[in-house]
Order: structure tokens, then sequence, then C-alpha cells
DNA sequence: TGTGCAATGTAACATGGGTTATTGAAGCCG
DNA sequence: CGGCTTCAATAACCCATGTTACATTGCACA
């Protein structure tokens, strides 16, 4: 329903032109879908056609093994990109799937093509994004590699929370949060038991308030200290606004 | 030394003419650097200054807490670039440390340039390599997340020989493998002494016989099934050959 | 041709997190 | 209002993997 937060986010990094902006709005109110929650917008073994613009609602990227473990490689929010240029490829090698009710703008291949030859900072926005998504598939290994329960469950609430407020979508200290244990449990290679009781261990330590669908996280650094929370590589720290024009075609390509 | 296993590997997916050839060979031959083992190459927080492609030697991309856990998050092989356009960013989120001597070829931002905006085939190609990074990493967390101790490490060895494999790096059963058991660990998110075990067990199970710097493989297959190993988020089943050159151009953006 | 250090191997023991099972609470729909 | 179904909570028990410690191998280099 709205592009709001992926203009925000992308402007966090490059500063948009009246064009840019009239370009990513055309996009992304062509080619609108719906979704239901707990259904799949791709399944493994499809072949890319379109990348999807998340508008409203979270989704997740999955991968399953034959015996049914399931990991979640990651989720998507208002505002993401499901993969600039997958369509290159032959087959997709993981399903995404909706967790709440979801709307996408399906961008086309001819999308890019003209970005490219046409939107320099909109293509340097995309490739930062790119990138930025890269580093956060990183810091998951991380996280499941190394961090402990406790850290890898505050990490991961970390993580998102900077995301939706980046997208604007945190109010004060809380947000809407539609991800079950179950969903938790997916994400952080734990039992949903032992998400349960980390989950007890963070509230009892005053560091989330998380009930029905809302979290509240009265104490963010805190929070960032539980998890050993890093936040450089979401790389927010952005010199955006003090790019220049010239640097900012040059990267463009 | 070599960028043969460049070529050979975006030859998997893209036919590249002559001048392309020509492009790559170029690039990396100017600005080649040595490394010994076991230096870093890049460090986390350094400003992100070229693009490294590999002419020989392994390395890897790691990151570490402060209380010295440490996760290996990819491996760097020959011919393999450590990301398109990182100069984007402002810093980097991790570090990039050499296993054996390695020798570099550094890619500047106004080689992607010219990539972008005269060779769309070769740009086309490193938007497939980038891809597949995306996905190579996706998997890891799979890996980590889900899969046991043998399975992982069966898992990681196949990717690591599949992708030794298309760099052309392979003889009959065997390779190179300059991995240590420390390595393993850092790479698998296990104990050394548990790495051991594994290690121990797939070689009972007749799946790998390793010794010294060299491993074997006997039997791709069983040790793809032991790993529950899929090949296809390596996007090796290209159809590089059949795509036409229109095809190849619109999507190289 | 030893000597030193890195890498590998192994044993004994400890534990974080998994598994199974059950209960209760909270929606949702007929 | 009542009956399903999903989600959360919690308890009891168990095992895969971590930890610590030490022995062995092997290679680089004096």
């Amino acid at each position: 329903m709205s592009l709001a937060s992926l203009v925000r986010k992308l402007e966090q990094f490059v500063r948009l032109s009246a064009v840019d902006h009239a370009i990513l709005s055309r996009a992304s109110s062509e080619r609108v879908r719906r979704f239901a929650p707990r259904v799949d917008i791709v399944r493994e073994g499809e072949k890319p056609k379109d990348v999807h613009l998340i508008l409203s609602g979270w989704a997740c990227r999955y991968k399953q093994l034959e015996d049914g473990r399931r990991q979640v490689v990651s989720f998507f929010l208002p505002g993401d990109i499901c993969d600039v240029n997958v369509f290159i490829l032959r087959e997709m090698d993981h399903s995404i799937g909706t967790i709440t009710a979801v709307s996408t703008a399906d961008l086309p291949r001819e999308f890019f093509d003209e970005v490219a030859a046409q939107h320099p900072r909109i293509a340097t926005a995309l490739w930062w994004d790119t990138l930025v998504n890269a580093a956060i598939q990183r810091e998951w290994t991380m996280n499941l590699g190394q961090r402990t329960a406790l850290e890898r469950t505050a990490h991961l609430l970390c993580e998102i929370w900077l995301r939706l407020r980046l997208a604007g979508l945190t109010k004060g200290d809380s947000c809407e949060f539609p991800l079950t244990q179950a969903d938790l449990a997916d994400a952080t290679g734990l039992s949903k038991v032992h998400v349960n009781r980390t989950l007890q261990e963070l509230r009892a330590a005053g560091l989330i308030v998380l009930k029905g669908r809302t979290l509240a996280v009265p104490d963010l650094d805190r929070l960032m200290q539980a998890g050993l929370f890093n936040p450089n590589y979401l790389h927010m720290d952005h010199e955006g606004r003090q790019l220049d024009a010239g640097i900012v075609d040059a990267a463009a390509g």
C-alpha cells in the first residue's frame, strides 16, 4: 500500500530527485498483488519472473529439508526488495512466504534496465540495498554459528527493531511484531521450547516487553549489549546527504 | 597468477567475447598483490577501496566477537571476487584474511563503471556471481541452523569440492585442501574437538580421504547424501550457451 | 638431525539446548 | 454460546556437542 518505507530507506543513502520519486512511485503502483497470511509468494524450483517489492506486511525467505527441518534465512519488512535481478537465475533455490497479509509490487526486468540506464541514483541506492542485505545474511551466519540462544535472540530482535525504525514503522519504544515463537525458532535455529525459555529470560531481565502482537524495547542499548549487537553491518551510518552527485553518479554503473 | 578460474567460472554462465576476455585479462594483471598465509587483506572498520579478485590461493571472510569467538562466513577460492561494488559502503563490517599464500588483483571502481557501460556480458556474469554468492550465504545459514555436525561438515566439503571443480582445481577425485580443523571449526560453528570427531566419522564411512593438505572424495554422491546436499543453490545448471545475446544484454543493466 | 611449534588425535566429563508431553489461554467461526 | 485450532507456557528427561587436558605426529628451520 505504501512505498514510503522504500523511499525512506533508500534516501538514507542517496538523495533522490523528483524524477526518481516518480519512477519508484509508478513502479510500485503497477502490478500490485495481495497475499493472505501464511502463504507462499514464490516456491523453490520455480523460475523467478519478477522482483518483489514488499509494500506492506511481513514475509520471509526460507529453505526446507526433506525431513521437514525449516530455516528462515531472512525476513522481509515493508520497503524490502526480494533480490535485485534474480530473474537472471534459472530457478529459485528457496521459497518466499508471507507471515502476515502482504501486498507486493512486482518489478519486471524492464524496470531495472530503465533504472540502470537512466536513473543512476536509484541504481546506486539499489546496490547499497543489495550490499546491506548481503551483510545481514553474513551476520545471520555469525549469529547462528557463534552466539548463545540468549544472545542470538536478542540480536535478532535488535536487527528487526532497527530495520523497522529505518522503515518508519516503530512508534516510541514499541512496534507491531507478528512473529510467532515458531517463526523465531525457525529463524534462530533453536527449538520452539527453547525460544520460549529465552524470551522469558529476556522479559525477566526487562529487556523486552512482548505481548500479543506488540513488542516494546524499553532500553535498546541494553538489548544490544545482551545480543552483542554491533549495528555496523546495517550500514546506516551513511553519509548520504554528504555524497555529492558526482560520486553518486560514478558509483551508479 | 591466473585468471583462468575466473573466466572459466563466468563462462559457465555467459559466453564472453574476445574483447571481454581482454578486459578481464587487463584488469587482473594491473595492481596485483601478494599476501603471506594467515594475514589480513582487509580489516573490519576500514574503508573498502577496491574490489579484490583472488588470482591464486585460499582466503576467507570472517567476523569476530570481542571475546574472541570467530566465525568464518565464507571462503574465497581462486576466481572469486570479494564483493562487486563494495566501495559504495563507508566501512567494512568484516575482515578478509588469507589461509594460504594468496595473490590478488585489485579492481578499482573505474573497472566496474567501464564494465557496466560497455561490456554487458561481463556485467551480467558479475550479477550472476553476486547472486550465487548470496545464495551460498543463505545456504550457510541453513547449514548452521538446521544441520547436525556430520551433515554440516559433509555439506561444506561438498560445496568446496564443487566450487573447486568449477574453477578447474580438482584432479580426478582429489584436490588440494589447505583448511585446518580449526578453520573448519570456525566455518561450521563447531568446536575443534568435534570437527575432529566428525572428520573421523566421515573417514570411517569412506566418504572422504583427508590427509596432509589433500582431500579426496571417492564417491561424491554419497558425500552429498550425507550432507543433505542439493546443488541447486550454486546455480551451475546454467543455460549459459543457450542465452541469446538479446537476453544477456537486456539483463546486463 | 635435533628442536619447537602447529596441527591432529583422544579421553573424561559438563552442559546448553533438544524432545516429548501436557495444560492453559486466546482467538475465530458456526 | 461452544467447540476448534493455534499459540504460549512449563515440566521432566536426554543427548549432541562443548570443554579441558594432554599425548602424538609432523614438518619448518636452526
